[in-house]
DNA sequence: GCACAAGATTGGCATAGACCAATCATGTTG
DNA sequence: CAACATGATTGGTCTATGCCAATCTTGTGC
């Protein structure tokens, strides 16, 4: 005990150490010992393991996969966030976006929804539901609200594969500037099917508000990333 | 099970949603009942119950404190992160920022400080480690590293308050542009002392990379914010 | 009335164990 | 040899319980 009064450390994060030192170096993929050897080599309960080895998989450490084992993950990949839109993001990377649909339909407002896009509660809106994944791995869930119906959106999405540059050449709407809003959340049911997660991970949810140049918002919507495989990077120049 | 074979929703999270659901409406500081009580009440274990809350706490719906109980907590404290300093910034907001001084030294660059401000590792860096604080709660810890000494820096900062300005004003050290990298991270033994959070809270790590007109490094800065307490915003121009 | 001690309450951590779900390896059958 | 079944292994969730630490309330002594 210091004369701070600080509290003991855990022994499940003293075990998350220990397991740091165990993976140090390995190569992604490479399994570890099962939890139920790990608690007999350190002498602890199994509860004890799984906690300090969901501290490191949330982190993006080590992945776990039921009936399997568990594995030294790979490396987040950091993806740069800016004015453009997550493909034309993931691509000047060299990265390999996709995405699937999930829904895309015209929808009343909620209060919420209304609220961001200046709308009455119940006006219509055209939702955009995906997955996005980049090198083939699911990496995050949007959905984008706009403002009214598009006419031939799904089609002409399917051609350009990206909003922004379906809203620039089919709809004229060009985006001006974008207001992110960044927080964490942790992962539900839902998460967890759609992002291939685990239960209660931490996600870097990420709002986003565009507008045109009249200062009219265009474009609403969240995105919820893999904490564990995320990092983002933004710049800014003075003057910006 | 629907076809998509989703694995059943487990226990805890229904739980979490029955809390949700019991706290609408409830100013911040209510308590709620107690662990072993809503255990009772919903027939579950109070290890079920605790990591219901304990994802509320997480996601910074609730706050909880051993020995008094578990409460409804204040809304997020929405960040603007911009090219300015964390105190400039705050101000912007009216928001009353402070900071304590946990050290201010001159130390030797290991590989990862001097990787990024360009130096040899062992060169010397000035370290400046804070918390951050915005109308008197601890928020973020933060420690910033900056290439070689600055002479009277400790008694330049405490008159300008603002690292950014004490850059600018006294060693002719402007920011031309920033690189943010933000991702998610747990809280260990530190973060709980030093930020008053629970173990394993999730937290918004912010690594800020600034350098000056001619492209050198001058600045490389870790934050470590509480992920349920803060949101950040950034804005971006198009043209920017 | 104030200061301190003791007890009650509430959260923090860990153990032991049970049972189920997902994956993989091995064995059997056509 | 390929497809399917079975069994083993490994992770996912939950229960019951114990004990400790922090906070608060109440009681006691001065």
């Amino acid at each position: 005990m210091s004369a701070d009064a600080a509290p003991a450390t855990p022994k499940y994060y003293l075990l998350k150490t220990e397991v740091l030192g165990l993976i140090a170096g390995l190569q992604p993929g490479t399994l570890i010992p099962t939890e139920r050897a790990l608690a007999e080599k350190y002498s602890t309960s199994r509860t004890t393991v799984r906690q300090a080895i969901s501290e490191l998989v949330a982190e993006g450490r080590l992945g776990r996969i039921q009936g399997h084992g568990t594995f030294v993950a790979p490396p987040k990949v950091t993806h740069v966030r800016q004015l453009t839109s997550f493909s034309d993001d993931a691509r000047t990377q060299g990265l390999r976006p996709d995405s699937r649909l999930i829904a895309l339909d015209v929808v009343k407002s909620d209060a919420d929804v209304a609220g961001h896009l200046g709308l009455n509660q119940g006006d219509p809106v055209t939702r955009l539901e995906r997955i996005r994944l980049i090198e083939g791995e699911p990496l995050a869930h949007e959905t984008a609200w706009l403002p009214g119906k598009l006419p031939r959106f799904k089609s002409n999405l399917a051609k350009a594969g990206s909003l922004y540059a379906v809203l620039a050449d089919a709809y004229a709407i060009n985006i001006a500037d974008v207001e992110d809003t960044v927080e964490t959340a942790l992962a539900g049911p839902a998460d967890v099917r759609l992002l291939g997660i685990e239960m209660g991970a931490p996600l870097l949810v990420v709002h986003r508000l565009a507008r045109d140049a009249a200062g009219a918002p265009v474009e609403w919507t969240r995105s919820a990333f893999r904490g564990d495989r995320f990092r983002f990077v933004s710049r800014v120049k003075a003057g910006g």
